[in-house]
DNA sequence: TTATTTTTTTAGATTTGTCTAAATATTTAG
DNA sequence: CTAAATATTTAGACAAATCTAAAAAAATAA
């Protein structure tokens, strides 16, 4: 078993590595777990002395099969809670996330299997992400960003790229919540900006924020 | 904030002390912890600097305001999460206790009061336990132990004070469960052991059980 | 291809919670 | 009331996770 530390490197390298199969770099890891270099390389090479990720100094490192596992399973203990808190105890898709990071490490399969049942196996969590399954399995839905849509696409909104309060409470205020239809209609050359209509309304959606918004065309 | 350890101390003196005011000995603590009286008495210091306790070298240690409140938290915790576990994930009773004992550390005010409603505002827990209300109240109902009743005597199983895993399935296999009427016919001089009578059946209970099972006549 | 910048690692300390062994205080028994 | 037994504390050490400062390697630029 893993230490609650040993668990958030594993699951920061997953998250690193996610969508591009490159090493991680050490100075990718402490920004991520906002400490320093110099602590990421002491436990790096404790979670490579038990076979978590492979490691050559100076050439960052990469999660094992067992590692993955083990990262995988974090993940989906983090989405699962998230829908518990959702769903069963009417929390907002802002409020979840801290929460969910100290639940994720409770331990006891049991608990993760009973739980994915009282929630109906669901296969995404309240902003889009999907819940592997028991086996680590899942299908990442294909996207497209918000940013990259031309003048005239339409689409779904099935998830976003940033989790922060702030930005979440933004998305809700303007009416952009998960399974929401859009269709965009003009982008800004200046700022970068995009307006699109979302239930009949015009809204004008800036680069930045764009940019984190996923899309099922 | 405390740690988990923190935690851990305050809520054992607590259970050490809730049923006389004597003050707790650094033994007793050693024991409930699994660990030396030298480490007690380093936490012991550390509790005593944060005003969790009050401490005077060799004399034990009494929970301040401030400590109790900390603890009748975790309890509350602690026991709101048996009852979800038990009534929402159809945990046995048997089953929750080391489950509990991890999510009584989650840190979020607002989740345990979502959660106390989401389970309508239970009065106790799994075992009889009475849950403290927000404010750390709550009323403990009178008992008797089952092994002070005498031939002739009835009442209703309304709790234990024993929680071993081990206990409560034996409990369970004898249909020993809470909410359950008895009358007690014999008690045998030789070994302690008593009759009872429940749902119409004739059973034998040695002393040890006896000891555990908390009667409300 | 050297020099500069950036990244990573090492060395040595610190904090938290624990331990063993030894010293000291308190309690119990004779 | 003294001696023995028990309970508690101190001293000194250790493992985990972190830090700062300095050294070393790698990447980038001139
Ligand atoms: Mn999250
Ligand atoms: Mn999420
Ligand atoms: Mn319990
Ligand atoms: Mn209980």
């Amino acid at each position: 078993m893993q230490s609650f530390t040993e668990e958030n490197y594993l699951k920061i390298i997953y998250h690193l590595s996610e969508n591009n199969d490159q090493a991680v770099q050490t100075n990718a890891i402490a920004e991520k777990m906002q400490t320093k270099a110099a602590s990421v390389t002491d436990m790096i090479k404790k979670l490579a002395d038990k076979q978590l990720i492979d490691y050559k100094k100076y050439q960052g490192v990469r999660l094992t099969d067992t590692g993955k596992r083990a990262a995988i399973n974090i993940v989906r203990k983090h989405r699962l809670w998230e829908v518990f808190l959702v769903e069963k105890l009417n929390f907002k898709w802002d409020e979840v996330h801290d929460i969910a990071e100290e639940l994720e490490h409770i331990n006891s399969a049991e608990l993760v299997e009973r739980l994915d049942e009282f929630l109906s196996f669901p296969k995404n969590d309240p902003h889009g992400d999907p819940i592997p399954d028991k086996d680590g399995k899942f299908d990442a839905i294909p996207f497209v960003k918000l940013g990259k849509l031309k003048a005239g696409d339409q689409g779904l909104i099935m998830g976003v790229s940033e989790h922060s309060s702030a930005f979440l409470k933004h998305l809700e205020k303007l009416g952009l919540t998960l399974g929401k239809t859009l269709t965009l209609t003009t982008i800004t050359d200046f700022d970068g900006s995009v307006e699109i209509i979302v239930e009949g309304k015009k809204i004008s959606v800036t680069r930045e924020v764009a940019k984190h918004i996923l899309i099922r065309i």
